[in-house]
Formats: C-alpha cells, sequence, structure tokens
DNA sequence: CCGAATCCCTAGTAAAATAGTAGGGATTCG
DNA sequence: CGAATCCCTACTATTTTACTAGGGATTCGG
C-alpha cells in the first residue's frame, strides 16, 4: 500500500516543470540534477508521461521537457495512475470470493476517500503551497 | 497501491472468525475452505496475527483460532497494518529530497484520508452490513 | 499413556515486480 | 556538418510475493 519509487519520481519531476513555469522546455539532465533522479531511469518515467499526454518534447540543442497542459489541470493522480497502473486497492471481484462479501463496499469508500486528495490535488496547487512556505518558514527578508 | 493477497486474505479470514461469533475455536482447514485460501498459506498468516495479538489459539482435537477481542475492537486498518506493514504512502522524508518539498504535507492528507475509513471500520461494522444485505439483497423469506 | 487431531516452526522456491543500467539511433538547429 | 538533446530496445540484479514441504509440539478423549 505504498507509492513506487519511480511514482515519487515522477511527481517530483512534474512539478519540478510546473515550478519552472514558463512553455520553454527543460532538459532531462536538469530535472534530473535538481531532483537527485537517476538520469536514465527519469528518461523512461518521462517518456511514460509523455505517452499519456501530460507532457510535451523537443530534441535538439534547446531541446527539453515540458508540461502539456497548464499546471492548475494536472493532478497528482493522473500522474500515479499514469506510472504506477490504475490503482484498486483489491482487484475485485476476487475471483472465488462470494458473491456476498462486504470488502468490494468498502474498497469503494477508501478508493473515493483517496480520490478526494490525489484527484484534487494539482501542481498549481503544490506550487502555490510551496511558495507559501518559503515566505513563512525561511524568514530572508534583506532590504 | 494495492493491497496484496496476502492482507486480503488476513481480511477475510478474520471476518469469518467475527461472522462466527461464538468463542469455540475454528480449525485452519475450516477458514481456508470457507474463504478459498491455500491453507499452508494461511497458517502463517494467522500466526501473524496471533503475534500480533489479535488472534488467540488453541492445539489439540478440537483446536482452532478465535479472536482474542470482540470483533468491535478490531480495525481493518489493524489486521493490513499487522500483515503488510505500517503503510506509509511515500517512505519519508525521501532520502535527498530537499527539506522544502510539497510533498510530504500531502502524503499526509492521503494517509488520514485512508484513515478515516480503514482504521474507523471495524469487523463488528462489516459483519453488520453483511447481514442487512443479505435480508434485503436475497429475500427467501419461507417463514 | 496412546494416538489422533490440531496448531507450530523452519526452510525452500518459482514467478513477478522494482529499480535501475547500457548503448546507440533519430532529430533539431546554429 | 556536428553538437546537443531526446528516443528506443534490451539487459540485469535485487526484492517481494505467493506459495509449498515436511515434520515437530500440544491437547485431549479413551
Amino acid at each position: 500500500m505504498d507509492v513506487s519509487v519511480k511514482g515519487e519520481y515522477a511527481l517530483r519531476a512534474v512539478f519540478e516543470l510546473s515550478r519552472h513555469g514558463r512553455p520553454e522546455p527543460v532538459k532531462i539532465a536538469k530535472i534530473a540534477e535538481r531532483q537527485k533522479i537517476p538520469q536514465k531511469f527519469l528518461e523512461m518515467i518521462l517518456a511514460q508521461l509523455k505517452q499519456g499526454g501530460y507532457l510535451g518534447s523537443r530534441r535538439g540543442v534547446d531541446g527539453g521537457y515540458f508540461l502539456a497542459r497548464p499546471p492548475d489541470q494536472i493532478t497528482v493522480g493522473d500522474i500515479l495512475r499514469q506510472i504506477d497502473g490504475p490503482f484498486q486497492p483489491a482487484k475485485r471481484p476476487f475471483a472465488d470470493e462470494p458473491t456476498d462479501s462486504p470488502f468490494p463496499e468498502m474498497w469503494d469508500r477508501v478508493e473515493r476517500a483517496l480520490s478526494c486528495v490525489i484527484d484534487r490535488t494539482t501542481f498549481a496547487d503544490l506550487v502555490e503551497r510551496w511558495r507559501q512556505r518559503r515566505v513563512k518558514g525561511v524568514p530572508n527578508w534583506q532590504i
């Protein structure tokens, strides 16, 4: 019941692109360095996210990756599902389970509860919260 | 982000014991048969649940397993954590993550949302709902 | 005290998933 | 052209998962 490292990397990468803002592409190497992700591994992850329609890319000298839509239209759930697969707490209906099991209904509740967080948190939200914590947490107002 | 088969089996086994009610022990073989769980695998699971203090057991001719506390004092979360380990969506703080990451806070929210379901659903609840669906779903009132 | 029924304990194992690495090919653009 | 970058396929070591095997320790009726 935990998220894979790959999934975490994907979130961090998309966060990095969201934070950057501008539509100009960011290089894999740059993302890898800033978020401390093995570069070759990150290549696969970004390809998968592009394939899901969340990112775009350009090759060549000033190439790189960029968001395919504005960050307020990409959710944490989108990215997690694209990387770790559709997430059902238990594959239901369980093969040999009696049809009157009480569990499917409970798994639905779990899924809805989870969805309330991950499908409602956009990367725009994450960036905003992160910026607010910066000014509150590190009070370096010089001037 | 899904529950292991082992975790599902554990839930089904505890449900079986809760449904049974009485403090008299139920044999592994019986639970395995009724819930369609490989018997030897189930042995390990039950041992682990006993070790966590959720079940008790007796050997010998009329032996078996039984709940160590009433079913309204055992939650789905208890069992899942005992079997699949403490469940953190992401092991945080992530080793090389900058300390101002926006994710730990989000993972907290995920964990709380999940906890609202799994730590509030007791096996007494499950049995009760299951019984109510029985009478509503299968209308076989033949006096 | 015997012996059948049951839980208990250790070990092994095949298959899948995870977390990468390696090496080069295809594009873009100055 | 050629340097920089993304793109694509394949390989691999480690860990986890989902079991199976074989016997040992208890309990209890007779």
